[in-house]
DNA sequence: ACTTATTTTACGGGAAGCCGTAAGCGCATT
DNA sequence: AATGCGCTTACGGCTTCCCGTAAAATAAGT
């Protein structure tokens, strides 16, 4: 394949080349608003990153990442959103978590920065804690300057999180979900009787199965939150995005 | 205050001058994402709008429409978010829609273009029926088209509404939860035993008290939305923003 | 003012959920 | 093999919720 030789030879002059870059080279957006990505190319030319690619969907994105090993010229990092509207488009990457799961399985040393409006503090420590995401920047009032204060602190080697995030993710940690209470959780809040759920995980091989099991451990979840009741719990989750 | 003066007279003069314009010529920006702002100024200046300004707060933005008509020089067109986040400046108006509402108050005659990532057709629904918007661009993977797109449409007197809204829009308009619906589910969702809820109704004056009625009402609601459980009709609650 | 219609309330039986106790099971240690 | 520990399951009572029926109250029509 000539053009990818062609990428190849290309990219290898640059690391070659004796001017000393202080910036990263390849980048890759992931990001479904048109606007935003165009304006994030224009911002990276500013900075000097002329080489800069987007993705509208995340699997075109992972498509990117990919080829972008196989051409010899993988990126250095990739800025994504998190949540991307399904536009009918089937896709088996449907959101940005789950997109960098996947990424860091093809190419485990690329930086990563999360750059979207999600508010919630516990998300995003969420991000940070179990997908080691290098920076986070939210979509907001101060975006401009952080972004870019962003892309220096991550080259540099550093994790970005913005000051008024680092407050708030402390105070609110409150619990973390597994993936056994979000599929209980999710069958309630889809109207399933409690005592049609332990066949629902038996059928997807969780366990424990038995309706004792499941109504101790809604009880566990709804205690160290202190709620009471499972409508409570519903109406939490839907707002940390958890189901 | 010779500011304004000279404000309106710069606005006669373009209204006076031979050259029919076929694009707005003054136009605000209600947008909390910094990011945003920059590029849809850079957008309108490409449509030769150049006396556009923004503002990141819905207080900053009224302030300004107010101004504006003290002035003599009133914006033609309010391109405003939903969503605003709450950074902790504390403002009277906290989202897009009621700033259309007071912005309305003011100046009843100014177009609204709606520019939000509110993905669901209910809620855009409602902005068109009950505040009358002229406009909604999503921002999404064509935003950068159909912002064009809705400006020339309604600088021409028409509505915008893109295509895959248009028809979800008729599909999904299920129920209408009157404020007396919404009182009782939040109460529910909040954690409440519904059997403490006819004292609460009381409280806020609000009929029919009754438990019976409650039970009633809330079947019903559950019936027509095809649902069974509580939990069902937080999540769904949830995910239309209706509490 | 009387009747009719509609809404609101009261009540009661059955279903679902909640919660504590105790029995069952697997697993590691000795 | 026996013991102890932790996790899972089974069961029973108690509460809350669900839903139908009927009485009471309010609104509407003649």
């Amino acid at each position: 394949m000539p053009v990818h030789r062609a990428q190849a030879w290309k990219y290898k002059l640059k690391s070659l080349s004796l001017k000393a870059k202080n910036m990263f080279e390849r980048v890759l957006i992931a990001e479904d608003q048109q606007s935003m990505n165009f304006w994030m190319l224009q911002t990276l030319k500013e900075l000097e990153i002329t080489d800069a690619h987007y993705a509208c969907y995340c699997d075109d994105a992972l498509t990117r990442i990919k080829n972008s090993l196989k051409d010899g010229a993988p990126f250095d990092l990739l800025i994504t959103d998190l949540s991307f509207v399904d536009d009918g488009r089937t896709q088996s990457i449907s959101n940005g978590a789950d997109l960098i799961k996947v990424v860091r399985q093809h190419q485990p040393t690329i930086k990563v920065l999360v750059f979207s409006s999600e508010p919630n503090p516990t998300v995003v420590n969420m991000l940070f804690d179990k997908l080691a995401i290098d920076g986070y920047v939210h979509k907001g009032r101060t975006d401009t300057i952080d972004l870019k204060a962003a892309l220096a602190a991550i080259y540099k080697g550093k994790k970005f999180i913005p000051e008024a995030f680092r407050v708030s993710i402390r105070q609110k940690n409150a619990f973390k979900f597994s993936n056994y209470d979000v599929a209980i959780i999710e069958q309630i809040a889809g109207g399933a009787n409690q005592n049609k759920i332990p066949d629902y995980l038996k059928q997807q091989n969780m366990k424990p199965t038995s309706l004792s099991s499941i109504e101790k451990r809604l009880a566990q979840i709804k205690d160290e939150l202190g709620f009471k009741k499972n409508e409570q719990l519903i109406a939490y989750c839907k707002d940390l995005k958890i189901i």
